[in-house]
DNA sequence: AACACGGGGGC
DNA sequence: GCCCCAGTGTT
């Protein structure tokens, strides 16, 4: 009997996984769901290296799902500040009191495709590792791996579909949670995106792009659209040592998180130029900032010996800027007007 | 199906 | 600078 696929891949695992703080080692039991679930909502797009601080930090905070749904939801918001799509924050809150509120997660991959935060990549990536369920795990190493094994030349997405049926075929019933995390390590630091290291990977004998000689090509994905690049303003209004902050609504761009006034600005608009109080602004430089889909120079401006705006916000110790959980951008537009 | 949604790592 | 990343929710 020949060895399949995930035959050569576990055994590959088992030698090779990669020591991360939020899994189990190879063929041990599965970690605490709640962590598997932490750690896979923090790298939906975002990097290993990224997310270690973040989950060291909430999980030491916050060590279970009840605690988290117990914390007030800007705590959660500012400790996410810095890691990007805030949405995740707000859902992270959302789920962690659903789940505390039916006693514990769910343990099958459709329960858990219900809760907020959680899509088809989560739902299975935590069904199959915290809780030894066969799962179709799928998500942008999967995409590379599979895309490469099979040689499906089709661009994303339109490929999304064979290469599910593909990774479908090749996931074993047992060890399924290994077998997912085995494919993104292998993804990660063997069938990268540039330059695979084809002479390292165990399922080089069969990978279909291998043979062609070009796997780097694969998978095509569609041309990506220009960034258009927005103009706004930012206003630092200071006195006493404390600045203005504001809350930005809705679940939008930077949606929930603290910030600086500006002039609403958007990715699809400049903003107006406007300020939020009269008096004398004093230029303190620009922020160069880049988002998904736009990039954003943002002119700082600053007020000092300030009124209060008359506007919802709060005064905020400038000493404590650190603590006010302001998103990237934001945080850069402090730190030039405090270099200044 | 297409778009909105951040930020940093790696080269 | 550019490309990429353990995707999800909305339209």
């Amino acid at each position: 009997m020949a060895a399949t696929v995930s035959d050569i891949l576990l055994d590959w695992y088992d030698r090779h996984a990669r020591d991360l703080p939020w899994r189990a080692p190879p063929g041990t039991p599965p970690p605490d769901p709640y962590r598997v679930w932490l750690s896979e909502v923090m790298l939906q797009q975002t990097t290993v290296a990224a997310v270690k601080p973040y989950f060291e930090a909430f999980t030491r905070r916050w060590p279970d799902v009840a605690a988290l749904a117990a914390a007030p939801e800007d705590d959660v918001m500012a400790a996410w500040a810095g890691l990007g799509y805030y949405s995740r924050a707000r859902n992270l809150v959302k789920c962690a009191r659903a789940v505390a509120a039916r006693g514990g997660f769910p343990t099958t991959e459709t329960e858990l495709r219900e809760l907020p935060g959680l899509g088809a990549y989560t739902a299975a990536a935590v069904a199959a590792i915290a809780f030894a369920q066969r799962a179709v795990v799928v998500d942008a190493n999967v995409e590379r791996v599979v895309a490469r094994l099979f040689a499906i030349d089709t661009p994303i997405p339109a490929a999304r579909k064979p290469i599910r049926v593909a990774a479908d075929a090749i996931t074993p019933a047992r060890r399924a949670g290994d077998f997912a995390q085995a494919m993104m390590d292998l993804g990660s630091s063997v069938c990268t995106a540039r330059e695979p290291k084809c002479l390292l990977c165990p399922l080089a004998k069969t990978c279909k792009a291998r043979a062609t000689g070009d796997p780097a090509r694969l998978p095509v994905k569609a041309p990506k659209k220009p960034k258009p690049l927005r103009r706004g303003r930012a206003f630092w209004i200071e006195r006493e040592g404390e600045v203005w902050l504001v809350r930005r609504e809705g679940k939008g761009m930077l949606g929930g998180m603290r910030a600086l006034p500006d002039d609403g600005w958007s990715a699809r608009a400049d903003g107006t130029g406007e300020a939020p109080m009269p008096g004398t602004w004093e230029s303190a430089g620009v922020v160069r900032h880049v988002f998904t889909h736009a990039a954003l120079e943002l002119s700082v401006v600053v007020q000092r010996n300030a009124p209060a705006p008359d506007a919802q916000g709060e005064w905020w110790p400038i000493d404590r800027i650190d603590d006010a959980g302001l998103p990237t951008l934001f945080a850069k537009a402090a730190r030039l007007v405090l270099a200044g």
